[in-house]
DNA sequence: CAATTATCGTTAGTGCCCTAACTGTCTGCC
DNA sequence: GGCAGACAGTTAGGGCACTAACGATAATTG
């Protein structure tokens, strides 16, 4: 369970009832924006739960996933790496492609180093950087995981048809695409923070 | 940033060539649910900003949220509870609404009656029992964060149309069925009535 | 009534995420 | 050559989630 939500979400009829208490309330946009990180977490609760079985949380998870690109150089890129240098990669590239801070790479190699996963060799060009190798036994791990994490997966949207998840992908990559924009600012000027309202 | 995720997805070709090697992968429900999860968080994280802005976490609004139903009598029903008792309530339902642990739900109080959001009060009736209210502080609060957090969930759909709004939910709707017929075991739930889950 | 059982809230310990600050190393510019 | 700045990795401290266990209280039951 990584975001805390309401377990029961309001109905639409009370959001309706609330817009006129709350003029911004766009009730079909609440619904939405709820569904969606209800529908999220539930998805990945469901994930999760392998996970846990196996000892392992999705912030590892993702972290052996960037190494394994490296160790498999013909998966590198169908496994979507396009700038891909095989080899060991360091605690920084690793933070940026799995979205997390230096600070927290360091803790997550420090438990996974803990229990075997992955190897810190220090560069012995750069003295400043480290390469973080994937142990043969996270190989044999993955080779195991892998496919039953696929399987929950797949049955988690055999609810929905092909046709339905092509719909699903293009309506949530407009949620995506609107985030971004919220988000970062795309035309930010050089200043760091964006000093305009949202 | 509640979930740690890959930053870039794969491509949809990288997983129909994924497939080759591991029979298992479907490659549009992989698509399906890489980008679901991504939706979530991206949406998740501009709302987040909104709250962080305001030094309140996503734990924290919820309890506040779940609170103030209480406080509201006439918006009680109308934000979705339905067998609402009004008046305080107690770290258990708190943490049963919010769907998370009482243990949690202890440490959610402490932030929050240490900020002066709340005030726990012990029940006269049940020695056992705390209530928690909400303070003065944090009802003009949410009367001010409220509309803007709104606007923001508004601002993040309008990249949808009113009916791609309701073909979301719908869709969405079949993943969270399809996870808790996953999540609740194989067979069945044996429990009607939430009573004891152990 | 007394003993068992259940419930409530809390505490202790762990994990993962963050920010801020630090050490060590490399680079660029004089 | 020497020094300011940039960069890599770590450490320290906080927040929020979990499990497991505890003391206090209430409810149930023989």
């Amino acid at each position: 369970m990584p975001l805390l939500l309401l377990k029961d979400l309001p109905r639409y009829e009370c959001l309706l009832e609330s817009a006129k208490e709350f003029p911004d309330l766009d009730p079909s946009a609440a619904e939405a924006y709820l569904h969606l990180l209800r529908a999220g977490d539930d998805a990945f609760a469901v994930a999760e739960r392998n996970l846990d079985e196996h000892g392992i949380s999705q912030g590892r998870f993702c972290v052996l996933m960037l190494l394994w690109r490296s160790v498999q150089p013909r998966a590198a890129t169908l496994l979507g790496a396009e700038g891909c240098a095989d080899g060991p990669r360091t605690p920084a590239e690793l933070a940026e492609g799995a979205n997390v801070t230096r600070a927290t790479m360091t803790g997550l190699i420090d438990t996974l180093e803990r229990d075997g996963f992955v190897k810190r060799e220090p560069d012995p060009v750069d003295r400043r950087m480290m390469s973080v190798r994937l142990t043969a036994k996270a190989e044999s791990f993955l080779r195991d995981f892998l496919p039953g994490h696929f399987r929950t997966t797949s049955k988690l949207m055999s609810a929905l048809s092909e046709s339905e998840r092509k719909t699903l992908v293009r309506l949530l990559n407009k949620i995506s695409t609107q985030a971004a924009a919220m988000a970062g600012g795309p035309a930010t000027p050089p200043v760091p923070r964006p000093a305009r309202h949202t």
